[in-house]
DNA sequence: GTGAAAGCGCTAACAA
DNA sequence: TTGTTAGCGCTTTCAC
């Protein structure tokens, strides 16, 4: 008689007093007793919930169903769906580190505003990069059935292929496998290196210094290929000594100023805005004005930094969000996945760190 | 004959033609199929698959269906496992903006490490405060038969309840209502204003201004509260016109250093990390050093800011993480639930932005 | 110890 | 136009 779990208001009934902590909903409506209530078969009132074009309806039916499920506030029962059909409307996004990195968050973002556009739901698992906890939240994810698995890190890098993502249809986000077939999106570091020393160019700035990161990755050499690139296409000759090497942090980039100014460069991308944060210090200290003395341009467009240093800072975004949406598009076939990882743009942001009048 | 890609071979094999765009995969293995592949029952298979203490089994039997299990690479659904307990092992996460705001994505991890903890994975749904948004994500969270969801906002505040949510056992993250038995967790501003001030009167300050919000919030009465209370604690009566008010961001502390100034106040207590930038920049302006000339403490905890200002930032943290957990545990009923919101601890970091030789 | 069978809530033929 | 029925994959009595 007394069911213990579930249905306290049955207990509540039962036992005289309320349960105020968590209080225990009544069963659930079921398509059934919505089809009892109506006086149709269950058939009917399925095919009026899910609005079947081809299906004819009367309309005296499909009224007394409609009646029926707000009145007894009917809610489909999803997993149901799922079983039957076999295959739910989830995507799993695994992140190695994305809710915990500021903006690398977006990537969430995008992703879940464009599984939702087309019906599904998102499913995440933030592993911290734990290699255990990352294995148990893929089977997580296949057990639920799931569309296929967004396999993200918090920054651009090659990684490897956990086995059991090799279970579900897959794509990786913002890093990427040298292995055949595997689908993947990363940003564009190339187009965002050139586009951030364009920035400088469009200024008739021809000196241009480039602080990059002393840490390899995709972005170290993407950024500098891309500077290269704009040098050659704006016809200026590269000059190896025009470029650095520091830690990509703050502290990196305040340490730089020193050789910046030896160099004698004024104008000069660094590889990150947290980088072109702590010049901006170095700078100041040295009583130099940006963009006056000195030009800078960063990367990342991290927000806090980029927009509300003095002066905002000049910079190329790091298209997070649409790294989140783009896999969910490659992911459901919708963007043709290209033969090697997929380049998503990298957008300038162009901010008063660069402003000042073009002597070219 | 050309296996495009993985997967396809089988699909391949059987249309004839490769299936590049989305590789079909092999049908699930079933319950029963392993059940069949063991020669036992499906019974006894889920009574293994599940380690089912009291039930018996032999343990040959036992080795014949682990390793039919290997063999087949047999996952269980968990559509079917919960269309038969009634009750998903999933919390949903309704944010209006967490995923979007930087720091606020810990919220996300927070309640992502708890959920997982008692195994339950996180279905989350970023509105971006748009209400039919909301709607449809709650209800869907509902035909998923949610164990419970997390209403969160990215900023601590009042909110309404929408209707939907009451329709399952519900938690409010870093908002609340004043609606009786609505269960929240907040921040606990009080005390962070408390444990700023006192990070200041640590070091012998006496004479503390405080810049404040000029926007109407929880926050905004909460921390002055908190600074009123440290003051108070310490003896010192409170000076209305220490208290000051400015735009919560970069520019609103960098317009504050005028009125800082002509106070003469030599320690103040700065609403958030922002304004605390932007108050650097204007000090620096003024030839004045931090902490020497200034000593100076923000509130939030903003890692991209306060970790890496020059010098860095003592602040107070924002404990987004853990107002994500406690709302888990809050929901699960594993956390009691206080009469109001549970108030969570702001902790009080200290970096080089007070470190100056107490003279008390 | 293990199997047979009855559903969980829903969809999709197929009948009527 | 609507009802009947057979599962989807799994758990869970209840027999054997």
């Amino acid at each position: 008689m007394s069911s213990t779990e579930n249905g306290a208001e049955a207990s509540a009934r039962e036992t005289g007093r309320p349960s105020p902590k968590v209080p225990e909903r009544p069963h659930p409506v079921t398509l059934r007793e919505v089809a009892e209530a109506a006086g149709v078969s269950t058939a009917t009132v399925s095919l009026v919930v899910n609005k079947k074009k081809d299906a004819r309806i009367a309309e005296e039916t499909r009224r007394r169903v409609t009646d029926a499920i707000r009145t007894l506030g009917y809610r489909p029962n999803a997993m149901a769906k799922t079983l039957v059909s076999g295959t739910s409307k989830f995507i799993g996004l695994v992140a190695d580190g994305v809710a915990t990195t500021p903006f690398a968050g977006q990537i969430i973002h995008g992703a879940q505003d464009e599984a939702w556009k087309h019906g599904y739901a998102l499913l995440i698992a933030n592993t911290e990069g734990n290699g255990e906890l990352e294995q148990d939240a893929i089977a997580m994810m296949l057990e639920y059935k799931v569309r296929g698995i967004l396999y993200s890190t918090w920054f651009h890098r090659q990684t490897d292929i956990p086995p059991p993502l090799r279970e579900a249809d897959f794509v990786l986000v913002n890093c990427f496998s040298n292995e055949q077939g595997a689908r993947a999106v990363v940003p564009d570091e190339v187009q965002g290196g050139r586009s951030a020393t364009e920035l400088l160019l469009a200024h008739g700035h021809r000196r241009i210094a480039f602080i990059n990161a002393t840490i390899p990755a995709p972005a170290k050499d993407g950024r500098l290929a891309g500077y290269r690139q704009a040098l050659g296409n704006a016809g200026i000759p590269f000059d190896p000594d025009l470029v650095m090497e520091a830690y990509p942090d703050q502290e990196g980039g305040y340490r730089a100023t020193a050789g910046l100014l030896q160099r004698g460069a004024p104008a000069v991308f660094c590889y990150n805005d947290r980088m072109a944060m702590g010049l901006y210090d170095g700078l100041r200290e040295h009583g130099l004005a940006i963009p006056g003395d000195v030009a800078v341009v960063g990367f990342d467009n991290q927000e806090v930094i980029a927009a509300h240093l003095r002066p905002p800072l000049s910079t190329v975004a790091l298209p997070h969000y649409e790294l989140g949406a783009a896999g969910v598009r490659v992911l459901l076939g919708i963007d043709p996945a290209p033969g090697g990882p997929a380049k998503i743009h990298c957008p300038a942001v162009e901010r008063a760190s660069v402003q000042v009048q073009a002597h070219a």
